[in-house]
DNA sequence: CGGGTTACTGGAACATTGTTCTAGTAGTGG
DNA sequence: CCACTACTAGAACAATGTTCCAGTAACCCG
């Protein structure tokens, strides 16, 4: 058999080394295109033109993957600037954060799946206190007020990302069905449940507003605070 | 070969026959018992002492089980009494909302994967929406109200569960360490937050009241409405 | 120059998963 | 006795995350 130079053709210049960074890049752009589902090792590797196994190098495992891609998510919002003035400031930092997660529905989905760590997670979460601290807030106050927030936008986007997953107007239509077929089950819903169009943002935007207007009321009266907060 | 009946061991007595009633119970009982990733086909129809394939005929999909599972899960809700007035009743309602989805936290992780369209998650809502009726609310406040009030509760869910996933204290430790380490970044959190002993439920609880405060705050001046809504 | 250590790559294989194909059996009604 | 319905199941398939092991390129120290 011929051995010789000029018949093998030379090794493929090797492409810009695997990092870190350019997997997680990939990795969101692969997300975003098709789907949480649709990421796969050798998937993935294959859009980076490597080998599965080369993957694990850089990364222990899939999950690895998908945590450095929520917070790459988390980093767009680095990017979005602050008004003045603390409830502008939160209406704003937590608008954005919605609309975020949003643009990205399979980052909705790793919400609950590990504690939010990564440092671009972590600075929103920074902003957030901020805010709050700016506004007068301390201890408990401020612990259940961040939090509440911060819950408030995750259960918004996982609530209005359940829907996305189907064909959402064919899953609204169905929904309508079948709920004004149960009509004496639920005849409250029947009567004012709109499911047909429901406003999203504007819902949130409400809802957000009712959240401020509660965490505002209680800052004149912190120090009479403790005992107004009897439930029932 | 010798064939009689004395050697052949009677047919085993045939189980109470498979039913979609028994596999959901069952599917609980393991994700229970094991969390989200331990339920497979096999493993559940193996405790039903069944075949794998015998489940597919009464369930079309792997989903499906797990939309059976959820929606059992939220029937517990129907047992829990509602105390009288809108308000106690909203609080009743929502913390065991939580409960429920606490005590069984896998059903959390279900919660962005589709709609709520089963019977128990149905009931819920309608409770939840009779109540704010109750309460005076109408149109996209009362929209608006129901779906924060559920959101509020998902995302409080959501976040919890995210740190019940691994070992939670020693979760808390390195995410504790991991904050004070970087406190140059995140001073406020440094400063404020903490970690290590976090009350979930007095959180809630206090989150709950500002969420309600806020509503109970447009209840009067409805009418005038519109326009305070205005947010920055 | 030379040998070895480190950083990185990848093919093939493994166990496990959801699901389907095909073949059956118990009981019932005609 | 036959056919039909309700139900059961073994074996197989394709896909997945992950690991074993064997490499290769580059650099460093002598």
């Amino acid at each position: 058999m011929v051995e010789s130079v000029w018949f093998r053709a030379p090794r493929p210049a090797r492409e810009a080394p695997l990092t870190r960074a350019r997997i997680v890049s990939e990795a969101v752009a692969l997300l975003d295109a098709e789907g949480a589902e649709r990421l796969t090792m050798r998937r993935l590797a294959e859009r980076l033109g490597s080998g599965v196994t080369t993957l694990y190098w850089h990364v222990r495992t899939k999950d690895d993957v998908l945590d450095l891609a929520l917070d790459e998510v988390f980093g767009e919002l680095d990017r979005c600037p602050a008004p003045p003035g603390w409830r502008a400031g939160l209406v704003r930092l937590l608008s954005d954060w919605r609309a975020v997660l949003l643009r990205h529905p399979w980052s909705a989905l790793l919400l609950g799946r590990r504690p939010l760590l990564g440092p671009h997670a972590l600075a929103c979460t920074e902003r957030l206190q901020a805010l709050l601290v700016a506004a007068g807030l301390r201890g408990p106050e401020l612990m259940a007020s961040s939090y509440a927030l911060s819950n408030y936008v995750t259960g918004c986007v996982v609530n209005q990302v359940g829907w996305r997953t189907q064909d959402e107007p064919a899953a609204r239509r169905a929904a309508d069905e079948h709920l004004r077929a149960h009509a004496e089950h639920y005849p409250t819903l029947a009567e004012h449940l709109d499911v047909l169009d429901a406003d999203w943002d504007g819902s949130f935007a409400r809802g957000l507003g009712y959240l401020l207007d509660g965490i505002t009321a209680r800052l004149g009266s912190s120090a009479a605070g403790a005992d107004t907060l009897a439930l029932e």
